[in-house]
This record gives C-alpha cells, sequence and structure tokens, in this order.
DNA sequence: CTGTTAGCGCCTTCAC
DNA sequence: GTGAAGGCGCTAACAG
C-alpha cells in the first residue's frame, strides 16, 4: 500500500510537504501542491489513519455501547447516533455489551484499547465495574437511558447523561385511563433498580393518586425490561382473581411480551382490556390494536448524547449535566377511546 | 496515559519483555511475568490498539456500510454480524451510505482510511464508484442482500456476495394467492436494477406463468423500494379501473408503505385486498392483520457475511462465491386464508 | 530467558 | 516555501 514516502518521492517533494498539502496546513506553492495532488491520484494513496491518530493522540470516533441494537428504541438512537457523529467528522464504532456487567466490561475494554475518545453507553443493570473502568482510566463517557445514580464523594462526577423524561407521561397515561373510567389499571414494570423502572412507577402512583386510586401492588408485576419476561409477568397478572380492566407497559420490549400474553389468555384490546404503553412503534397506525402510546424523541436522545460528548471533549473541566428530552403522547384507540382526539 | 515503557520501567524489565507477557508471545520467567502484571494493574495499563495495528499491519476490526439501519431487516443483520465479529475478535466500525452513490464512496473510503480488514456492505443502485474504489485499494469485502452484476473482464471477481434466495419464495406467493381464486394479483417491487428487485419481478411472473394467469404490466408497479415509494406506487394501483384483489410487497419498507395507501384507501386486509409479503416482522402475530410473508435468515445472513469475509482474509486467492440462503414462508391470515395452514 | 534496536506511517518543531 | 529529523506506542528480529 502507498504510503505518503511513496507519494513525496513520486511527487519529487519532502514528506513534511506531502503532509502539509494533505492537511492545507501551511502555504504551499500551487505548482508543488499539484505535484503532490497528482502523485497522490496515480498512486491511489490512502491516508493511515491509525499512524497519524498515534502522533496527533487524537482518533476522531467514538464508540456506542448498547444492548438489543434490535430494539427499534435503540436503533433510532443509533441512528441519531450515526449522523451525528458523521456530520462532527467522527467515526462510530459498536458493540453490544448484551445487558451483562461482565461483558459491559469487556466491550468497553475493547473500545477503549482503540482508543475511541469518549463513548455513549447505556449502562447494565449492574454498572459497577463499568464506572470503576471509566473513571480509572478517566474515559470521557456519557449515559443513555438509564441514569447511573449520584456521584461518588470522592471526585466531580465524570458522566453527562440523557434520557427522556418518564415519569409525568406514564401519569399521563394513568390519567387518561382513569378518565375512561378504569379503576383497577395494572403495570407491567421493568427490572427493579433501573432509574427508568423508578421513574415510571413513580409516574403511575402520581397518576392513581391524581385520579384517587388505590395503588394495589398485586397489579404491578416486573417485566424484566424485556419481552419474555413482560409476558410471563402479564400472564400472571392476568390469573389473578380481579383482574385490571386496564394494563400500562413501561417499555416496547415489554408491550411485545404483554401482548402475547394477551393473546394467548384469548383477550382483545381494547374490548376486552384497554393498553397504554411507553414507547411507540413507527408502524404503529397500520395495525390493530392501534397502540395508544408515549413516544420518546429516540433520535434526538441519541444526537443529544453526541453532541455532549463532544462538548466534554471539548473541555473536560465543564460541570456534569443530565438531560431530560419530553416525550409526547400519541393518541390512537388501544385505550378503549372510539376515535382519536386531544388527550383529555 | 501509561505506555508500555512507563510499565517496563515500573517492573524494572524492557518493553520487550512487556510486550511479550501481553502478548503471550514468548516463554517468561514466573516471576518477571508477574512483575510486569503487577505493574500493568498498578498503572492502569491500557494497550494501545493504534501502536500496535501500525507495526503489524493489522487492526482486527472490519467496516459495515448499509444503509437505513432503521430498518428491521438490516437490524437483524448487524446483530448477526456485530455476534460474529465479536467471536472472531474483530471489531465493527460502522457508517451509514444512506443509499446514495456519492455518500456510498465517502464512507467507503471513510472506513478504509481506518484501515478496516475488509468491510462488509449493502450496495446502492449505482455501486459503479464503490467497484472502482474497493477495486483499486484491493479492499476485501463481502456484498450484502444485492449482488452486483458478473465481474468485469480485466481481472477476476474481487467480492464475495450473501444473500437470500427469493425467486422461488415470491412465486410462491403468487401461487398461494391464486389457489384463494385470486386472479389479479398486483406486486409493488422495488428499485428498478437492484439485483433484489428483478429476481421478485422473476418470481413473480414464474409464479403468475405456473398458475395460469397473464402477465399484466399496469398491475406491477415501482416502489423505489422504501415506504413513501410504495404508497404512491400503491396508490396509483388501488386507482386503476379494474383493481387488483390481491398484493404482494417485495420488502418490509414497501409492506408499511403499501398499508399506508390501502388505510387511505379505506381498504381493509384481508377483507377488501389480500395481501402477502416479502419480509417478515418480529411482532408480526401480535397485530392485525397477521401477516403471510416470506421470512429472509437476517441474522444469518449477517453472520454468514462475516464469515466469509474472514475467509477471504485468510486466503486472498480463495475463488469468489455467491451464497443464497433460503428463505421460510410465513403463512397466517393476511391472505385471506381463515385459519393457520401449511402452504398449499 | 531477557534486552537492544529498528522501524510501522505520519505530524511537527526547527532549520534553511 | 520547503526539508530533515525526532518521536507517537508498539512489535519483532537479533543479540546476549
Amino acid at each position: 500500500m502507498a504510503t505518503m514516502a511513496d507519494v513525496a518521492r513520486s511527487a519529487g517533494v519532502s514528506v513534511a510537504t506531502v503532509s502539509h498539502v494533505l492537511n492545507g496546513t501551511r502555504p504551499v506553492l500551487p505548482h508543488t501542491r499539484q505535484a503532490v495532488l497528482d502523485a497522490v491520484e496515480q498512486l491511489g494513496y490512502t491516508p493511515n489513519t491509525l499512524a497519524r491518530s498515534l502522533v496527533t493522540a487524537r482518533t476522531r470516533s467514538i464508540g456506542l455501547a448498547v444492548s438489543a441494537i434490535s430494539n427499534p428504541y435503540f436503533t433510532e438512537i443509533l441512528q441519531g447516533v450515526e449522523a451525528a457523529a458523521l456530520e462532527h467528522g467522527y467515526s462510530l464504532l459498536i458493540a453490544d455489551p448484551h445487558d451483562d456487567p461482565a461483558h459491559e466490561r469487556t466491550v468497553v475494554q475493547l473500545l477503549h484499547e482503540r482508543r475511541v475518545e469518549g463513548m455513549i453507553v447505556a449502562p447494565s443493570p449492574e454498572p459497577g465495574g463499568l464506572l470503576a473502568y471509566l473513571r480509572r482510566h478517566r474515559v470521557p463517557a456519557v449515559f443513555l437511558d438509564r441514569l447511573v445514580g449520584p456521584p461518588a464523594d470522592d471526585g466531580p462526577p465524570l458522566f453527562d447523561q440523557v434520557c427522556a423524561e418518564s415519569t409525568e407521561p406514564i401519569t399521563g397515561l394513568v390519567t387518561h385511563l382513569a378518565g375512561l373510567g378504569h379503576r383497577r389499571i395494572g403495570l407491567v414494570a421493568g427490572l427493579p433498580g433501573l432509574s427508568t423502572t423508578t421513574e415510571r412507577i413513580t409516574g403511575y402512583r402520581l397518576g392513581l393518586a391524581a385520579s384517587g386510586l388505590p395503588f394495589d401492588e398485586r397489579i404491578l408485576v416486573h417485566g424484566d425490561s424485556e419481552a419474555a419476561g413482560a409476558e410471563r409477568a402479564t400472564g400472571e397478572l392476568l390469573r389473578l382473581g380481579s383482574r385490571p380492566t386496564a394494563l400500562i407497559t413501561a417499555n416496547n420490549a415489554m408491550t411485545i411480551g404483554a401482548l402475547r400474553a394477551l393473546q394467548a389468555h384469548g383477550l382483545s384490546v381494547p374490548g376486552d382490556i384497554a393498553l397504554c404503553c411507553f414507547d411507540d412503534f413507527a408502524w404503529a397506525d397500520l395495525f390493530s390494536p392501534r397502540l395508544t402510546a408515549v413516544s420518546q424523541p429516540s433520535r434526538d436522545i441519541g444526537a443529544r448524547a453526541v453532541r455532549m460528548l463532544l462538548d466534554r471533549l471539548a473541555d473536560p473541566g465543564r460541570p456534569t449535566r443530565t438531560e431530560r428530552l419530553p416525550c409526547s403522547f400519541v393518541h390512537r384507540t388501544s385505550c378503549g377511546c372510539p376515535e382519536e382526539r386531544n388527550p383529555s
């Protein structure tokens, strides 16, 4: 493969000159400049980013570590991240931690060994090892989706965070259902311990309170944040003596799981039971039940994460912040409303 | 950041020894070995892959360039690729060509400058620039999904390819619908020129022929391979004097578009019109219409692509091959069949 | 068994 | 306006 030295030789100049015309880093006579460009073209020279990075100590790459790349929510985030990264001249390295703390540590280290300048990660439920690694190696990072507790006392918090506002939207779902007359509204919540789970449960309880409904722990089940768990949990809910008349699912994977359970029990939505969910589906308008949902600004979350990361790279000393992006309520018919209309 | 020299100094050995214990590349006395390991641990040393790659001329990374990462089909491919890459110790760089030939060239060059050892790409409809670049720079590559014509005469073909078998499955869809009594079966085909489009049209015509039905070019429309185009094309189809009684869509994005058009026209599936599609949806069992579909082995396609690429890296001289993976027919109810049963 | 040394391809002072 | 030379962090001969 042609190197810069080859180009220099072929153009009859020094490597320094080649480097400078390629990077526009110092004035070069039009004539010599053209000679270099011709040589580049003729040899099919392609700069070696590795060598450059070795000396500049900048790779212009960022790492993305999110689990379940199959999840449409993360897919949209990925799009936002990819687009924003490219726009800023950064390349994207991706790795899937598979929601396993140990594997998470591994892939993060892999990314770091490749010297990504920073990483965007959706932390696993047990992010201890992750945090330790990032802090120890001073890897700039921004967390996505799930927030990680308050910073340790032994120094300033190292991490920025972006996520969607989820408490209030869930409250809205509850009050909407209550407004339709439902008095037993079940919740299929996510993995205990995740910040998203906690927030959504809070939103649920606030909604119940606002509607003058009692909190009944028997109809709050944990679906482990994914489809299989939600199917199981929903199944249990449905076998209850006095089953709920409405259901809220706390993320898209669990919505799928809940629907499976509903189908298995021969229940139709919204005829037999109303359903509202957190996370929208792109095609939700086209199939029935047409899901009434809270839609997260997934692409924006991804794009925002990139911007926050680049901000931090530009100024490592800036104070950490956690940004919350607003969701929108997408009213359809799975809640039992006959027609589309604005939320009450 | 700690370097190997730091570790060597701290452990009281030479950098060569450090390198060797880290890579297990030559025997080292247990005692010195431990000293090195301790130093590594104490300094929080992390190898710099860039420097290593510069000397070994191996990056152990591959690039993935596919458009529309949002498309569930590509998402599953991505999963397959990510898993297979990791399994073989490779990292993954991704870039979205946005189905634009110029941009495709750009991202491919970006990937190459980062010295990925090879790349997996779903070529754009106009892959001329892509091919030229890959050949000129001798970048090992395997193509996905869309096949690229026969190799030029000026040398052996450079590229391996993987895709799903799509002719025969589409034929199956046609004969299935014909078997249900349909005599006007429309096709929403993809972008003209893509191998996938050509193959699927061939399958369509074969199916018509096998069913003793005439080919009517008015009910074969081009949906440009994506949702918006399909919506428009399907709309035109529906405004036809004698509209088809059944529809086949040639990929998942176009299925969405077609459904939108159907909805806009107030047509229900399968009541007013039957629908079969190429590409399945993971959640298709849970919503209605429950789509009768041809399912591609997407994950396998991704994994297979990685394996082919690694095979080629291992033996650059091996003959090029193009692999076709079989699809499966997933019978549901959008075709108009009352109950699930095996295809006729 | 371990150390010394010469690059890998490039950027960047410092001279000219 | 251009060139020479050192060094980024690491591996791989080659000595010892």
